[in-house]
DNA sequence: CCCGCTGTTCTGTTTAGCGAAACGATTGCG
DNA sequence: CGCAATCGTTTCGCTAAACAGAACAGCGGG
């Protein structure tokens, strides 16, 4: 073929990519699709439609419906998307988004998961300063004072928020938000803006900086987070640093499957079976 | 091209089938692939992985190991697969499979899945008896006293016998297994056979013959059963009519997306949805 | 009955994907 | 220190493989 210019072959086998495409369409669309219908949407001859289909037919990666003769999504898909989500988790899918942010701001980065009795800190990448604020990997930190925690209820099931209010806990320094509707109204606010910061609530001196990540089908992650001292980084922070945080986040949910449209208010996900776990279940090992 | 052989054209679009095998293989393999892996394993050049690597890179299909140069799952397809599988869901799978069941045996058709309190039936085909045993949708069925019970214990997880044993109620017939050896052998039995049956357990006259339902990752997702007057559906079962219905469970668990092999020990109990699209995994330090 | 709509099958044409071999860049071993 | 043996990547002419378009068949409704 004649591949003369200079761009190397488009964008790729061509025929996987209308196979991808229709895949993708038909996931799209709950419920069964016809040919023309698959065939005008992406723009395209029904007889390709058709002849991929059958391919797709014969892998079980579509499957017919048994009522109407129209396609669906088969079994084959749903085997692999299975095997595919076991494969990709936050802690390694984080990894190097932390180490860009860090090199990008010098701050120490943390990336946690929310569980019941708080946030499980996954992994670290340590700063750059002289004088390191370090957080140990599988330490938990408490919801009502940590930006994390912030953003955890902010952007987290509903559950989540009723756990946290039963279990509430010590203010750790004097700068701990402690009043109810003071705090109903910072909850609101970074949800509203999409990232939460807290100056001494921790540690008097010490400054963080999150924002969350979302896994497939807009439900919470986890979150990621910059620490230092106040003097490093100051409250409120720049501009600058809360973008290239928020930046990371969105990468890091794009890494895990996150698409970027459509993120629900409280969806039904409950957090890696975490939440879900705990209350009784006897779970013999 | 000379397509003169009887057969339409071997087996589909062989772009296609080259990136799907790409897909499984990589999904199968835990952690980064390499190029000349793959092509060995799929028995092919490294040019032509290459050229579809490639392709799925830039539709995300697939990514980058950042430490490693090596290939991993991509965000892409974890997206389309969480899609994917909502949109499968054990009601509407097993619909066609039970309408062919009840035709092929005329006994009304029951299809349940596990919850914490008992078997709950999802949906049921009315079968062709003159006085018809209905099962009512929605309704609850006891682990020790149905074959669909028997069937949960035996292959769901640890946890459903724990549960089962705390809440141990009342014999409903004198036919009601209560001893507690003889009900563990039963159970025994049952995983071995790869089915149920309990004549007489539940109402006196009425037999009924279970087999389980697993999804993707080969955990238990529910049951199908036949039930019918014992003198419809004998104690013991007809070979023939045991066939049938594991061959319909089978044919579930399939549509599901279950792989024939690899039925793991003891997964993971879930309660909300059978199916899911497994999360993160734990990975704590 | 005929029209408009499906999904499917059949052509010849071409192009898009292929295999083989060469290319750099690393890595490991003597 | 260089040689060997990998690795992933690139190139290029050839041909099988995928394509577009039109014709075919089954349906349902006006």
């Amino acid at each position: 073929m004649p591949r003369i210019a200079g761009q190397s072959g488009g964008d790729g086998v061509q025929a996987v990519l209308l196979a991808l495409r229709i895949l993708e369409a038909m996931a799209a669309q709950r419920g069964p699709v016809g040919i023309t219908e698959l065939a005008t949407a992406l723009g395209t001859t029904k007889s390709r439609i058709h002849r991929h289909l059958q391919t797709l037919l014969h892998q079980s990666y579509v499957a017919r419906d048994g009522d109407t003769e129209r396609y669906v999504i088969g079994p084959a898909l749903v085997a692999l998307s299975y095997q595919a989500a076991e494969s990709v988790d936050l802690g390694s899918a984080a990894r190097q988004a932390m180490v860009e942010l860090r090199d990008a701001l010098g701050h120490s980065t943390v990336v946690s998961r929310v569980e019941v009795a708080g946030l499980r800190v996954l992994s670290t990448v340590p700063g750059r300063a002289g004088i390191e604020i370090s957080v140990k990997p599988g330490s938990l930190l408490s919801y009502r004072s940590s930006a994390q925690g912030k953003v955890a209820l902010a952007f987290g099931p509903d559950s989540l928020r009723i756990l946290a209010e039963k279990a509430k806990s010590e203010p750790l320094t004097p700068f701990t938000i402690t009043d109810r509707t003071e705090w109903a109204a910072e909850i609101e606010r970074v949800r509203t803006i999409g990232w939460a910061a807290a100056a001494n609530e921790w540690v008097v001196g010490v400054n963080a900086l999150a924002a969350p990540i979302f896994g497939p089908g807009g439900a919470l992650a986890g979150t990621i987070g910059i620490v230092d001292w106040v003097r490093a980084l100051p409250d409120p922070p720049a501009e600058q640093t809360v973008q290239q945080v928020v930046a990371a986040a969105h990468r890091i949910s794009a890494a895990l499957g996150h698409v970027a449209g459509a993120a629900p208010a409280h969806p039904r996900f409950d957090t890696a079976g975490a939440l879900r776990a705990a209350p009784r279940q006897p779970e013999v090992a």
